[in-house]
DNA sequence: ACGAACCTTGAAAAATTATTAAAATAAAAA
DNA sequence: TTTTTATTTTAATAATTTTTCAAGGTTCGT
């Protein structure tokens, strides 16, 4: 299920794409201008951004512009009032991956944000999410809403795999072959500092605990 | 640099498109039609395909289709003569990137070609800019407000892979295939010392830094 | 209250990266 | 061509971070 981020000062045509995204499947999230849209990008994955250049506020270059130098490389489709040369080169510049001028017929929107998302899924990362929490594989990354940690290999791992299934119990065993490698010939009890430090990093949580299951293993809960 | 693969029966239309690109440091094959076009990228990689829709002996669809049904998702972008939603619809979904109908403003071809390569995890541009610090890619040179130095190729194409993603994570692997090209013999720890070399020279820099992500890569981040 | 299971801590071991120097290769100049 | 210079690679060592292990303290369930 994608989540689409649409930027736009113009509420009639905000409320316009966001139904014909939604009526195609997407979850939509609509705010006014692009510092809105930095916060809302702040606090939860998106999958792609529509995006308005005239805006109050903050524009949609600034908000491109922004973003990419933030490295995040969601993809972008910009909007526009005018046909103007210019503005389309400003806007491909600020990093921008398509560009459509209104009046937007939303059916050819709809195709390119496919063409754009199916484009995006083959250089995507594997990622997880859990509640605001999301796990970046290929950067070993957690992303809360209020901060960005790189884990070591191990306690990422461990966090990624038992995030996969929240509230399956996970035997020490189960976790060092997984994580660890089939024949591994360290002792189990290595799996239980490793949790000891994550417990530690995301004591303050909203979205999950590691909870000891007596005799067993570990689970991942949401809350 | 970047290579492009043109399929348009039109010879005028594609001697303009292809002196634009080649202008612009593209390095371009003309093909006039779907089959001679898969003929050629049986022969040789190719980093983006543009393709007139209709032609003959194999038309635009029939290219398209047969190539992302061999797994090969080389970007592409559509040309058509006629505006009409069933085309582009059609386009879109035997796997087309993006669009454009006939006249075709060749400026913004240039600008939506570099933006599919960029979004394919490719730099196209030829110079690039971290702050106040630009690159040029033509003369290997770096300039800061303070200096202008020109780096050896391996450390510059380093410099210059990573600066095109600022955040992103690069794998010693990926950086060898990258710079170092698909099937080096070299030791990738010599891209530790290329780092070392590039973070010695930059180190006063205020608009970069390179960043270890241990047990993964490096990574270009904006100050 | 008791024992088993778990948590915490610190320090040793292992793994990874940084730094340096020297050797090998490639490019430029004589 | 030969010599010189610059670049790239390899190798060895140092520094750093991560991972492991073990000991003592704590908690949990009966």
């Amino acid at each position: 299920m994608f989540k689409i981020l649409i930027a736009e000062d113009d509420m009639q045509l905000r409320d316009l794409f966001r139904s014909v995204l939604v009526k195609n499947g997407f979850i939509v999230k609509g705010v006014q201008n692009g510092k809105e849209a930095l916060d809302a990008l702040d606090k939860e994955y998106y999958d792609l951004i529509i995006s308005d250049i005239m805006m109050p506020v903050m524009d949609g270059y600034t908000l491109i512009s922004s973003l990419r130098e933030a490295g995040i490389n969601t993809p972008v489709m910009m909007i526009t009032a005018k046909d103007a040369f210019e503005d389309m080169k400003m806007g491909f510049l600020s990093g921008t991956d398509d560009y459509m001028v209104k009046p937007v017929n939303v059916n050819e929107m709809l195709l390119r944000v496919n063409a754009l998302l199916r484009r995006a899924q083959m250089a995507s990362e594997r990622r997880q999410t859990l509640g605001e929490t999301v796990m970046e594989y290929d950067s070993f990354t957690v992303r809360t809403p209020t901060e960005s940690i790189t884990l070591p290999q191990k306690e990422f791992m461990l966090l990624y795999k038992m995030s996969a299934y929240p509230g399956k119990i996970f035997t020490r065993q189960q976790l060092m072959e997984d994580v660890w490698g089939y024949e591994s010939e360290s002792d189990t009890h290595t799996v239980d500092v490793h949790i000891g430090r994550l417990r530690e990093k995301f004591r303050d949580s909203n979205d999950f605990e590691i909870v000891t299951m007596r005799g067993i293993g570990y689970k991942v809960v949401k809350k």
